[in-house]
DNA sequence: TCGTCACTTGCACACATCTTCAAGTGCAGT
DNA sequence: ACTGCACTTGAAGATGTGTGCAAGTGACGA
């Protein structure tokens, strides 16, 4: 066990630190999609598409299949769909927070 | 809303995606802990402590409040608690299936 | 076999993050 | 007021990531 588990949630929390990585894992958990078919909902050079594909490879998320002329990239590990969701949860929480403080602050309250 | 969700979510994944912030926020998940007993525990400059808790501050993940000469830290937003079980289910499971790949490939396997 | 579509890879530059040092703030005791 | 502890801040150098271009691979149809 080289490296402790706390180190390897962090790597893994790095995995996720990207927006084409998270908009691939939520098309993703939807349903399979061949690279062309990311291609058309993202808006990302396809080099860039392919670089953050690989990312996800080699972290073990997804997983890459040929089918014919085109390459099929299905999630490996059905939770990340559940860990997005809760994710989710948790920034609506923050951002809702961060909107009341500023509210609080914002408008000219003396009182 | 200047930024879309995604970029949200990356962003926020990214603030996870630190050794020494993970660690953090496990500890104070079990209980609130000023600053010197975290740096007790995770063995790190108390400057680059103090950034580490700098970020989980930014973003609203932790809160800070002094208590006579010490400094307290809780986290804001409970779920995160829950964000961690999670990522700790899919990274065993991540692992595991690396390991299994690997037994599969090492061993003078030539069936 | 040739061209084309669908992807991937290597590389180089720009940009962000991490780490540490030095200096600064705030509170408590003397 | 002065000293010391607890912590934060700023800044700089090293390191890591992201991006786009150019080139490369593989499958398919003409």
């Amino acid at each position: 066990m080289a490296t402790p588990l706390y180190q390897a949630k962090a790597e893994f929390f790095r995995t996720l630190g990207h927006p084409v990585r998270i908009r691939v894992l939520e098309l993703l958990s939807e349903r399979d999609h061949a690279v062309h078919e990311l291609l058309a909902a993202i808006a990302v050079e396809p080099s860039n598409l392919s670089q953050q594909l690989a990312v996800l490879r080699r972290a073990g998320l997804v997983r890459q299949s040929r089918e014919g002329g085109q390459v099929v990239y299905s999630v490996s590990v059905p939770e990340v769909r559940e860990l997005l969701v809760v994710a989710r949860r948790i920034l609506v929480g923050v951002l809702d927070e961060q909107s009341a403080l500023k509210q609080e602050l914002t408008p000219g309250s003396a009182a």
